[in-house]
DNA sequence: GATTTTTAGTATCGAGTCGATACATTTATC
DNA sequence: GATAAATGTATCGACTCGATACTAAAAATC
């Protein structure tokens, strides 16, 4: 009963934003998924920017993200770079032209309008609603976590402020801690 | 920036809903939106059991949702029926075929499992912020809000305890305040 | 009461999604 | 060195979805 609530207001909440996305979309000839992927491109970090993390991250098959990264590249929104080291990965990130286009439709005018009108507790309540929402989702079933470092049992502290990630044993910016990343496990 | 994060939040959870959606439903050859109409027209009352109520829930054309509802009456999920009245309208009502398989796959085990896990005061915080959230979002851009009786203004209470509806202007039965009206409209 | 407009719904088309299958190449394992 | 696993691409077919054009019934206008 309280799941089937639940899932009638995520079901409804996920429509109008996917309805919108394709309205808003579509005026510059972009789908859904590949705006979701852009905006992938635009929070993850450094480690998590392949097809195979995007592939992880939006839950398809391998051969529907390649074919939506394909259109992208073509269409000049983001572009591939060969990894130094291992010759099968690629590194996506986005062109000027893909990281404008997504600073206008990401995230939605919609949502935002709707969240403007909320007062500022609400919309924190709401905030950490979802992600509590989306941690137990993941959790449950298993799921990649597509975290933060700040929430990372691999994240260490070192004694001058900085970062350093025990998995890939290297060094992290500021800029780093703060995007999503494909070997996220939560800390606990 | 807030907006951004909710943002984030509902993407991933939108994203991870649906493919698992789709990762189900295809085993019955259903498609998510077809999971979708099957799922409001178990929750919708009956005069919000028309294509066009459909097409206001879903946000499509309707075009798009005569289709999808043309496929779901062949395969023997949903039936049509004329209005008696209206030569207009059709009604729409789900075959037992079409209930059966809808309770298999909807709420999708996946939210349950995950749902069942959080504590029963979580769960309802979260249930509200997203009641919130859709409201927001529907009152903001001047959507249809497709609630249920108790919170729209045309319902009357009777003295006898029931219930009446002054737009239609008919009596109502307790499980007709308990489904969504394409013409509600929330009270103040 | 006849004409026009609006409303509910259908038919068809083309661009695009997405999973499945098969494949190529590089790296890891034994 | 041979085999297995991992990363990614190519191609196919069933399906989605908006756009356009259409039918028929009801409502509005005159």
């Amino acid at each position: 009963m309280t799941s089937g609530n639940l899932y009638n207001h995520l079901e409804r909440l996920s429509e109008i934003l996917r309805t919108d996305l394709r309205k808003s979309g579509i005026e510059h000839g972009l789908q859904p998924v590949q705006l979701e992927v852009l905006h992938y491109l635009s929070v993850c970090n450094r480690y998590s920017d392949t097809p195979l993390a995007v592939t992880e991250y939006l839950g398809q098959t391998k051969g529907t993200v390649s074919q939506t990264i394909k259109v992208l590249e073509q269409k000049r929104l983001l572009q591939k770079r060969n990894d130094t080291e291992d010759k099968r990965v690629s590194h996506l990130s986005l062109t000027p032209r893909g990281s404008k286009l997504l600073d206008q439709l990401v995230p939605p005018p919609m949502l935002t309008k709707a969240s403007d009108k909320l007062p500022e507790r609400t919309r924190k309540q709401i905030n950490q609603a979802l992600q509590q929402l989306v941690m137990a989702l993941l959790q449950s079933n298993g799921m990649k976590s597509f975290g933060v470092c700040h929430t990372c049992r691999y994240n260490l502290h070192s004694k001058d402020g900085g970062y350093f990630c025990n998995l890939v044993k290297q060094a992290l910016t500021e800029d780093d801690v703060e995007r999503l990343c494909r070997e996220h496990e939560t800390v606990g």
